[in-house]
DNA sequence: AACCGCTTGTGAACGCAGGAACAAAGTCGC
DNA sequence: GCGACTTTGTTCCTGCGTTCACAAGCGGTT
C-alpha cells in the first residue's frame, strides 16, 4: 500500500495542507526542486518537524538534492485526498456565509461548492459566485445528487444544531461549524469547529500577559537581583 | 497575586474562550449555578480537563455544589483580559473582511474594531457597520489615537506581509491573519493564523480516511477471521 | 451534632507532539 | 573512479497535554 503505510497524526496532516498550498505556489512559479530548509522556511515550522511529517508519506525525497516540486505536491494531494474537486454544501448565506462561497481560494484547493442554503426567504433565489441560493428544503435532494460528503455551518449559533441534524440526515459525512456552538453529531461524522472570536481572546490574552510580564519586571526588578 | 498563579499553556486559553462564551450565555438564561460536568458538555470537553483548566485560576469553585455563574464568567474575562472592550483594526475590506467587520459576535465578546482600511480607492468611505472604511494612509494616526494593539489581516495573500509590517510599524503588538501565508513579524509580536481551506482539507483527509478503513474491511474480511 | 451524597481539585500515568542529533544516500568536483 | 559535501530519513529524548482515579471539602438531612 503506497499511501497510509501508518497512521498519519492530525497535527501532521494539518501542516500537510500548508505544505501543499506552498508547492502549489512554487510550481506555478516554475520551480521544479526545492530543499526541506526552504519549505519549512516558508510554511513557517521546524526543517525537522517537515521532514518528519513527509516520512509518513514514505520516502518522496531525493538525498543530498531535495524534493521534486511537482511530485511531491501531488502525493501530498492525493493523501489528503484532494486531487480531484470534493462537492461541498454551504448553509447560511450572511456575510460569512457569503465571503465563503466567494473566495476563491476554496476552489483552487480542491473544494467547489455545489449547493448554497439558507432558511430565509429574502435571500432564497439571489446568486453568488455564479450559484443561486435555494432554500432548506431542497438539500436532501442536492447532496443526494451530487454525492456531496462535506458540509459547512455558517449560520447564528441557535440554529446550528438543527442544521447540522439535517446535514448528517441528507447524507454529510464531515462538517465544518463556524457557528460558536458545540455540535453533537453521530458517531461516524466528523465536526471540526472555527471559532473566529477564540482567535482574537488568544490573542488578547498573550497581549496581556506580555503587557503584564514586562509590567513586572519593571516594578520589581530588585527581587530578581538579590535573588 | 489572584491572577496568573501559574503559566496558563496556550490550550487551556483557548479552551477558557469557549467557557466564557458558554457561561454568558447560561448568565444571560438566568442560572445561577452550574456543575463542570454539565459545563463541559457544553463545551464539548471532558469534565475533568475542564476543572483542571479552571485550576490555573485557581480556587473558584464550592465542593458539593458547582461554580458560580457570573462570578467564573468574570474571572475568566479579566485572565483573558476581556473585561474592557480592546480596540482592533481590520486591513482588508472584502468579503471576508466585510464579514468580519459586521460580525456582531466579537463586539458582545470584548472586540470593538476602531478602524476600517483598504488599499482600494473604491472601497474607501463606504460605511459597514457604522464605520467608513479609510485609506492606508490613515492606519499609523488611528492605530495612536485609540492604542489598538490587535491587527486583523484580511487581505489577498500577496500583500499580507506588507501589510504586517505596516501594522507593527504602527504598534500593533498582536496580529491574526486569515491571508494563506507564514507571516514573518518582529520578536514581541504574536501571530495567529487562521487558515479556511486548511480546516476543509483536514475533513478531506478524515472523510477519505474512512472511506479507506471501510473500504480494506469490506476488501479482506476473512484475514480477520482466520486471524 | 454526626452522617451521607455530591462535586471540586489534585496527583499520577499514559500517549503524543516537537526538537536535536546522527546515520544513510546521492551528487558534484577532481 | 574516488572523495567530499549536501540533504534526506530516522532515532532518541524531552516536555506537554490529556485522561483516569482518588482524596478533600461542603451542604443537606436525620
Amino acid at each position: 500500500m503506497p499511501s497510509s503505510r501508518s497512521r498519519i497524526p492530525e497535527a501532521t496532516v494539518a501542516r500537510l495542507a500548508v505544505y501543499l498550498r506552498v508547492l502549489t505556489g512554487l510550481a506555478d512559479g516554475g520551480r521544479s526542486n526545492v530543499s526541506s530548509g526552504e519549505l519549512a522556511s516558508a510554511a513557517g515550522v521546524n526543517p525537522a518537524g517537515l521532514r518528519k511529517d513527509l516520512s509518513h508519506l514514505g520516502p518522496c525525497g531525493v538525498r543530498g538534492v531535495g524534493y521534486e516540486v511537482a511530485t511531491l505536491r501531488d502525493r501530498i494531494a492525493r493523501v489528503l485526498g484532494v486531487e480531484r474537486s470534493r462537492p461541498c454544501v454551504l448553509v447560511g448565506i450572511g456575510n460569512l456565509g457569503t465571503a465563503l462561497a466567494d473566495y476563491a481560494g476554496f476552489g483552487s484547493r480542491g473544494f467547489r461548492f455545489v449547493g448554497l442554503f439558507d432558511a430565509a426567504p429574502d435571500r432564497v433565489g439571489r446568486r453568488i459566485g455564479g450559484q443561486p441560493v435555494r432554500p432548506m428544503g431542497e438539500l436532501d435532494e442536492v447532496v443526494a445528487a451530487t454525492a456531496a460528503t462535506i458540509g459547512v455551518i455558517a449560520t447564528p449559533a441557535d440554529v446550528a444544531q438543527s442544521v447540522c441534524d439535517r446535514l448528517t440526515a441528507a447524507g454529510v459525512r464531515s462538517i465544518l461549524n463556524f457557528a460558536p456552538v458545540a455540535l453533537n453529531a453521530p458517531a461516524g461524522v466528523d465536526v471540526r469547529q472555527v471559532d473566529l472570536s477564540v482567535e482574537l481572546q488568544v490573542l488578547a490574552f498573550l497581549g496581556q500577559q506580555r503587557g503584564a510580564t514586562a509590567a513586572a519586571a519593571l516594578e520589581a526588578p530588585t527581587v530578581e537581583v538579590t535573588a
